[in-house]
DNA sequence: ATAATTTGTTTTTTATTACGACAAATATTG
DNA sequence: CAATATTTGTCGTAATAAAAAACAAATTAT
């Protein structure tokens, strides 16, 4: 595996080796909480000693805490370990051109509180009021919370790492917006901002628990008024220079395909994006520009609904659309060639209609047999996943681990 | 920078930061020598002593050699350190369609001989023994080497990571071919095989030396008989799940465009590929399957002749080659952002001919200007960028990092 | 010649892993 | 019910390496 150290090495100093190995506990203890002590010491191949140091340093820094004991054959019983995420609340917000999605969740992502919806206003003067005095509201009503992380906000569209800027939103009609300053002298809070795509990525990183038998390189397409693409390749999420990596939904399925709002033509987004499904549907151009409230009155979801009454031409167009997913799909499969791959959206309500289209659209163009049998995993609109992507921009970076060489 | 683990974590132990370290100044001697001791101390932001130590480590395992001293304004002369590649050569063997390439480099890449080329027999066998009598050739002619590490061998198609099995190289009409064990076993050394494209990749990350300012994430895409694609992500090569993640080539431009190679339509590779070049200059359909010398009437080379001597149709062609590039690049730099791509092959002689439509196709379809702006460096055949990541297929593993969290 | 400066080594101190021993807790067994 | 075995968690000592400082060597400026 040759590995070039990238020019900012990291020098390892007298702490370095505490540190990796602190870090590597702490992310034991999500993945397989609840744990103990001797578990930890026999996964890491080390002392029950050093576990020892490690395990009293977090619970002096408040980052695990000792809960119920275990159960052994027999001998005594261990004493198991939690994240201590009791306390500890995170805010996710998820911006989207109709609505505004907002929850409260702990420290590993678990929700504390109902989801809260809101109509999205198209001014973010606006939107940054309403959504602070929401948040103030919805922290005073959970009473257990003494200390909240920080606010995760989702958005389509791509946003500048180092300032959090919105850069352009095409479906909210916003260029260079900032909602991190604003909301954050609002709400007196840290405020992340990401693209939902790559969030979502990095929830789906961060939800994985247990003994998966290490995931490798991930994708997260979701699809919905536009097709955002997160990508995590060893370990991490993927940026790129300008961190804009990711933006499958503008690589062309024809170049004279039809007119995408990005302003080229045949992006694979044009073909599959909600609105091209239901031009589909309808038999009209998709229409561009931002999408309002007045726009709302049919919806994937209602198509959806048809296409399972037996509705031919809803069925056709659901199905049409999954094959130019499986088309998009060969493309980001045979770029990347991931372990996994994530489908957010609406149109995942009707993955059963679809994945037969997916699945032979994705053979056609998949590099190798072995490829096209790559996992596909539909993430159902129930499990929020934008929202837990939300919540992870706040809450993954307690657990990152610094890259030391 | 969240980054979570992956699930094979390496526990810190007592020797892990002696280590780190170490892999630190092999890579700041390889980046800058020559360099001091005291210089290392410096960059490191590390005292003397803690160098010394390492240095001496190094030296005893004979990875670097004290050489010259060097200027100071005043005070003792420092001495110098370098990679010890004077007597440990690699060999690099580029194995294509037409004509096989051989070369001994040394530790760095730095060429010790002259390029032998030869007909690649289709055979296997029949190439195994003919590589495995000019490798020894090669060696007995370059009297000052005693130790040769290994050979580096890179294949225009698939190959399995695990096994270096080429699983199918279209152009040579090979599949499921093992070059490794034979020719380990007539040559007694071991061997590295790897697709082209992704070697260049790891060559290209791999020449970087001195100060630079970190890369950032780097592409090669490689342009002769198909298009090969080598991808680093966070100072690695992406492999992905079954080693064959960078294959753009089979990205469509269009879904109804020229048949490929691959058997899908409208693949990038099926625009630009040498053969496509041509044939959009005869004006007929490009050729399929395995190519051999019998073809070799007419090369891209002499096309490039012709459109430097105002041949309008050779231009013609040339520039459209150029156009499907940009377009094509559109599509990587919208799914990577990376910081720099690097193209090669034979097209890159003609880079001042093509280089207006690869930018003008590229900001088309580019979604960002930023992104339309990315650095493109045409790698010129005379740097043998195929031979150099040959080598790098030996070499760099010695110097590689391990990840450590 | 002497002082100043820089390089590279040696010595001492401190932090952390490695190892072994041991107390505490608990089930099994005679 | 007491003795034994087993498992958990902690403690003390040795080994190792970084951190800090002192020192020797080499070289130029004064």
């Amino acid at each position: 595996m040759p590995r070039i150290p990238p020019a900012p090495y990291q020098v390892a100093t007298r702490g370095t080796s505490r540190e990796i190995n602190s870090r590597i506990v702490l992310n034991l203890v999500r993945a397989h909480q609840p744990i103990s002590r001797a578990d930890l010491a026999r996964k890491m191949g080390v002392r029950r000693s050093a576990i020892t140091l490690i395990v009293n340093d977090l619970l002096k820094r408040r980052a695990v805490f000792e809960g119920a004991t275990g159960q052994t054959v027999r001998g005594r019983k261990p004493t198991f370990l939690y994240i201590d995420s009791r306390r500890r609340a995170v805010i996710a917000a998820d911006i989207r051109a109709s609505d505004t999605f907002l929850m409260l969740s702990d420290l590993l992502g678990k929700p504390l509180t109902g989801v809260v919806t809101f109509q999205t206003s198209p001014d973010p003067k606006q939107l940054v009021k309403t959504l602070a005095a929401r948040i103030k509201a919805l922290i005073a009503e959970c009473p257990g919370i003494d200390a909240c992380e920080g606010i995760g906000v989702v958005v389509p569209g791509m946003v500048e790492h180092s300032t959090m800027k919105i850069l352009h939103a095409p479906t909210l009609g916003w260029r260079n917006v900032s909602l991190r300053e604003p909301l954050a002298a609002a709400t007196g809070l840290p405020v992340q901002v990401e693209n939902s795509g790559r969030a979502c990525a990095l929830a789906q990183l961060w939800a994985l628990r247990g003994d998966a038998p290490l995931p490798g390189d991930l994708v997260f397409v979701s699809v919905s008024d536009g097709v955002g693409v997160g990508v995590i390749i060893h370990g991490e999420v993927l940026r790129g220079r300008h961190n804009i990596a990711g933006e499958f939904g503008h690589v062309p399925l024809s170049l004279d395909g039809p007119r995408c709002a990005c302003g080229a033509n045949g992006c694979w987004e044009a073909y599959v994006s909600n609105r091209a499904t239901l031009a589909r549907y309808f038999g009209r151009a998709a229409t561009a520009g931002p999408e309002r409230a007045s726009q709302r009155h049919f919806t994937v979801e209602d198509l959806i609904v048809r296409a399972r009454a037996g509705d031919a031409k809803a069925i056709a167009a659901v199905e049409t659309t999954g094959r130019y997913l499986g088309l998009g799909l060969a493309s980001v499969i045979n770029a990347l060639d991931p372990s996994r791959v994530y489908i957010g959206g609406e149109i995942t309500s009707a993955w059963d209609l679809i994945e037969g289209s997916v699945r032979s659209a994705l053979s056609e163009r998949a590099l190798t047999s072995a490829a096209a049998r790559t996992e596909i995993r539909p993430v159902a609109a129930s499990e929020y996943p934008r929202l837990q992507g939300a919540a992870a921009l706040v809450a993954a970076p307690a657990f990152a681990a610094s890259i030391v060489a």
